[in-house]
RNA sequence: GCCAUCCUAGCUCAACCGGUAGAGCAGCUGAUUUGUAAUCAGCAGGUUGGGGGUUCGAGUCCCCCGGAUGGCUCCA
């Protein structure tokens, strides 16, 4: 008697009907060869399953090759189990522990008999291709969660119990290509020879659930791409990146340094640099005042009894400072601003009239950093925060929020950041009642909403003291930052007691909103380094204008021109070289300054200044201008703090 | 802090298996007075990150310390 056919709907439009035990593959067979052959995985009802998944039921299914993310994860994901094939071979004696896709490729953690260098990588490499040519196909087995433990026990394989007791459901899976076999959720690619182009990467110690307390294992970065071309690409682009890294250009530029004898993560602002970051503070100042802030200066040193109060002591005492002793007194360098920012509110007695009560500073703190995280002046030991804490009543909170999400995209759009937004909830660990957590939860997403905003929310990703916003930032590079955050506090206005003479003549608890919208200087004046490549939008150009001459008749013209320009509030400084005009320009362009104005002889007759731009398509003027349209050209781009002449379009989203 | 790799002139890099440190750029001096991405020549520049060891001999091999890089953990 003739089975009933199952009903399949493929990409939710085409629909087939095949027998019942057919797999995915044998479904998108009798749809399309070409479908069928492309794919690598397919989501059916909604789960991600191998092409060999044999289907039982009707169902909607919907295939992923290649070119789509969930296709690309997968492929990664086998090129992973591939890798571990080649270390075993290579290394008899590994146990392996987890090898994810990750985004841009894969890893795999190895407990190895010894330590990997880079050197082992062209093996493992040369290894994976050959089991990659042999093609061979990816088998699931399936099995009851206790006969997979206990295989896995009698097998040595310490790893693979943890991860079985880790996992979810009662049956545990296994894939096997070759002699090569592993616990795993899957799916795979049908077969090796469908994996991509492989390149591996790095290799890393990394701890077995990323917990030091356990033991070190071998990790192996690599990626892999749909094909030689797109892999060709990545490569490229990791490249780019290098080029772009605020350490190089920091030096190249001269923006900064960071020495020994100075100490490790403590950063040298060398003039150019200076320049860039005080430009950031002036604008940051300015957009403050605007929005009714009120500025303050704390000391770098205070008595351990305030960070008793706090309870930083209690809580971060491994990443402050030894203290030092001042008249018998221990005293400790700021590792946070806020505790005397509180001083400073409860120095007097605040009305519900005088609220809210927005203090801002840019507070140089110092925390200690384990070594082996720092990096260039994104991960420092000694930083400027832009800090800010608002003082405010319950009811205020949303507005405040609303307020600081105005001047977040302000700043952010001027800088030429995309960003997007998470709401971080209550943590399992935590303080304060359900009340108000949820008053305060509430309080930040009804801002967002108000604003209009999308967003995240990140359950359970709030800090033990505060729900918070966290906004991500995308550079031009597409790369990810971390970005302005804001927290509803509900510890500290209870440790200091801070509160305000309420209508009905109560002293009311205050709410305290920290927020900070670069973070750092230094992690902001390295992130924009990168965002811009080094070539810094004219308003924040260490030299906004050079001035040269062709030969010396032209020198004193020059020095004169300069000074016109210093005079009107430019950055200019004159090239009287003794060098051929190309010379100037090249060094011009390497130096990344905006403009380039060429004094030769007619220009020296006819008061003008031959200008080029460093992106010559968006130039305002270009070529023979009077030195007053130099001069406010030049202040129309500063004063509206414009991106030209940025080489990439920033603004669009 | 942990694992791996690395540290040679101001910068970027050379120096075979251990045989006594070299180039480009930058700098200085001179010539050249130059029209939109490198004019030519000369000179100077180093206790090879610091310390100890092995060796007849150490930039090279070993140990300790410092720093950097890629990760882990953490995070502004």
């Amino acid at each position: 008697m003739p089975e009933k056919l199952l009903k399949i709907t493929v990409e939710g439009e085409t629909a087939v009907e095949v027998p019942p035990g057919t797999t995915v593959g044998g479904a998108l067979e009798s749809v399309s060869g070409k479908l069928a052959g492309r794919s690598l995985a397919a989501s059916v009802d909604g789960v991600l399953r191998d092409l060999s998944y044999a289907l039982a039921g009707d169902a909607s299914i919907t295939p992923y090759d290649a070119s789509t993310p969930q296709g690309l994860d997968v492929m990664r994901h086998s090129a992973s189990h591939v890798m571990a094939d080649a270390v075993l071979q290579l290394f008899p004696g590994a146990k392996l522990a987890i090898g994810p896709a990750i985004e841009d490729g894969f890893y795999y953690d190895i407990d190895a008999p010894r330590a990997f260098t880079l050197e082992d990588l062209p093996a493992i490499e040369q290894k994976m291709q050959e089991i990659i040519k042999a093609d061979l196909p990816f088998v699931r087995r399936e099995m009851p969660r206790s006969g997979a433990r206990a295989e896995m026990e009698n097998a040595g394989e310490i790893y693979k119990v943890q991860n079985i007791d880790a996992a979810e459901g009662d049956v545990i899976s296994f894939y096997r290509h070759g002699g090569f076999e592993d616990v795993c959720r899957g799916p795979h690619v049908p077969s090796t020879g469908r994996i991509g182009p492989v390149k591996l990467l790095s290799v890393a110690g990394a701890y077995w659930r990323g917990d030091a307390r356990n033991r070190q294992l071998q990790r192996i970065y690599g990626t892999c791409f749909p094909d030689k071309k797109q892999l060709k690409q990545h490569l490229l682009r990791l490249e780019e990146a290098k080029k772009r890294d605020h350490r190089i250009l920091g030096r190249q530029l001269d923006l900064f340094s960071i020495q020994p004898d100075i100490g490790a993560g403590l950063v040298l602002w060398h003039p150019a640099g200076g320049t860039v970051r005080h430009e950031v503070e002036e604008f940051w100042l300015q957009e403050h005042l605007k929005r009714d802030y009120r500025r303050l200066y704390t000391p770098h040193i205070a008595s351990e009894r305030i960070y008793h109060k706090s309870g930083h002591l209690e809580n971060y005492a491994d990443m402050m400072y030894s203290p030092m002793d001042i008249d018998g007194e221990p005293y400790r360098v700021k590792p946070m601003n806020c505790p005397a920012h509180i001083m400073i509110y409860k120095s007097g007695i605040h009305s519900y009239r005088d609220l809210p009560l927005r203090y801002c500073e840019l507070g140089t703190v110092y925390r200690y950093e384990p070594s082996g995280t720092l990096h260039g002046m994104l991960r420092v030991r000694g930083f400027t925060q832009d800090d800010s804490h608002i003082f405010c009543t319950r009811e205020q909170i949303r507005s405040e929020v609303f307020g600081i999400l105005d001047l977040i995209d302000v700043m952010m759009n001027t800088f030429g950041y995309r960003y997007s937004a998470f709401l971080a909830t209550r943590p399992e660990k935590s303080l304060g009642t359900d009340e108000e957590w949820d008053y305060s939860t509430d309080a930040l997403r009804n801002a967002l909403e108000d604003r209009g905003l999308d967003y995240e929310v990140d359950e359970g990703g709030g800090v033990f003291y505060a729900p918070k916003i966290d906004i991500k930032l995308t550079d031009s590079l597409g790369r990810g930052w971390q970005g302005p955050t804001i927290q509803v506090d509900l510890n500290l206005p209870k440790r200091f007691d801070v509160t305000y003479r309420a209508s009905d003549n109560t002293d009311t608890e205050t709410v305290i909103i920290h927020r900070t919208v670069l973070g750092s200087m230094e992690r902001f004046v390295g992130g924009l380094v990168e965002h811009y490549g080094g070539a810094f939008p004219l308003w924040l150009a260490p030299e906004q204008v050079r001035v040269a001459a062709i030969t010396d008749d032209q020198a004193q013209y020059v020095r004169d021109a300069c000074a016109v320009l210093r005079n009107a509030g430019i950055r200019a400084a004159a090239d009287l070289r003794n060098e051929k005009l190309g010379f100037k320009v090249r060094e011009w362009q390497m130096a990344k300054v905006p403009c380039l104005a060429v004094a030769g002889p007619r220009e020296a007759a006819e008061n003008l200044l031959n200008l080029r731009v460093r992106n010559e398509e968006k130039a305002p003027v270009a070529g023979p201008v009077q030195l007053d349209k130099l001069v406010q050209t030049v202040l129309n781009q500063v004063e509206s703090r414009s991106l030209w002449p940025a080489e990439v379009d920033l603004r669009q989203a």
